[in-house]
DNA sequence: CTTACAATTTGATATTTGTCAAAAGTTGCT
DNA sequence: AGCAACTTTTGACAAATATCAAATTGTAAG
């Protein structure tokens, strides 16, 4: 685990390998709401950010390389070097557009949609992730998943 | 209207008074996916960011004020101010932590409970915006809210 | 190879919400 | 007041998905 419920959230991590979960519980159920794979920047936003306790879990699924850095330093960087700051807010209209559009989509796609839209961007994920784990990030039960799965 | 389906959205707009709604049409309806109100940042963020023709409208409800900025001139002011761009940062990190929140209740709670949160965060919303908006802000549709007000 | 444990699939049924159609209520205008 | 257009509510029914339980399949260790 890099990151668990209630402990306060203090870094920035880049997965330089590997695959990352993020899951919270919710009525004793474990939902995850995030995938993190290759190149992706990773940590508890919503922690990070406002310095609260966090909600969620960041759990390794596979043996990888992880790289973090501390919120206080990586600020301390912002204020030398503007540039970095620039990647960073590109990154975060990168990462705001992509969750609106996955907003949108679990909203008004039905599970079979929902299904074969993740088998056309990441189809890799079916590989390396147990079932019940995807299932709960397209927001299904693992038996609804199941189903459709059946049908090819 | 301050965007229009299919045109290009070149400005970053602040409301200081008035209600706008933005939507976008899937299978003929109209899907109400935000409202913004006093004091707040608006445009179509997809359109904006990628300079791709935007997939969205936004509807102005009410009377009201709008500034607007263009996207060139605000990327000139951050060279030439780097507080505006953190500004700009931090207002993404807030916008990115309201629309995760907004993605994990949309997803796993029940429409009764969709419907609390929203007269507990929003309440003026529903004096403000027609029942069919907030329906399809929410996941819903307009029957499924009715029915559920008309438990109080 | 066999056993034990975990993950996935299948079946029967229940729940939630959506859809369509009609009725009732609002609002603004003349 | 009276009409037209729009919004909200109500009812009957259909569809999608969840839930619970059991069976099956897959996997790693000894």
């Amino acid at each position: 685990f890099l990151i668990t419920e209630g402990k306060k959230c203090t870094h920035l991590y880049f997965l330089e390998h590997g695959a990352l979960r993020g899951y919270y519980n919710l009525d004793g159920k474990e939902v995850t709401h995030w995938f993190a794979f290759e190149n992706d920047f990773v940590t508890s936003f919503h922690g990070f950010i406002t310095n609260e306790p966090c909600v969620e879990n960041i759990q390794l699924l596979e043996h990888g390389i992880v790289w973090a850095i501390e919120k206080n330093k990586l600020e301390a960087l912002y204020d030398q070097h503007p540039d970095l700051e620039r990647l960073v807010r590109i990154a975060y209209e990168k990462y705001y557009i992509r969750l609106e559009e996955r907003y949108v989509n679990a909203q008004f796609k039905t599970a079979t949609q929902l299904y074969d839209d993740l088998m056309k961007h990441m189809p890799h994920i079916l590989q390396r992730v147990p079932l019940g784990h995807i299932a709960s990030y397209l927001g299904l039960s693992q038996e609804t998943l199941s189903r459709i799965r059946g049908k090819h």
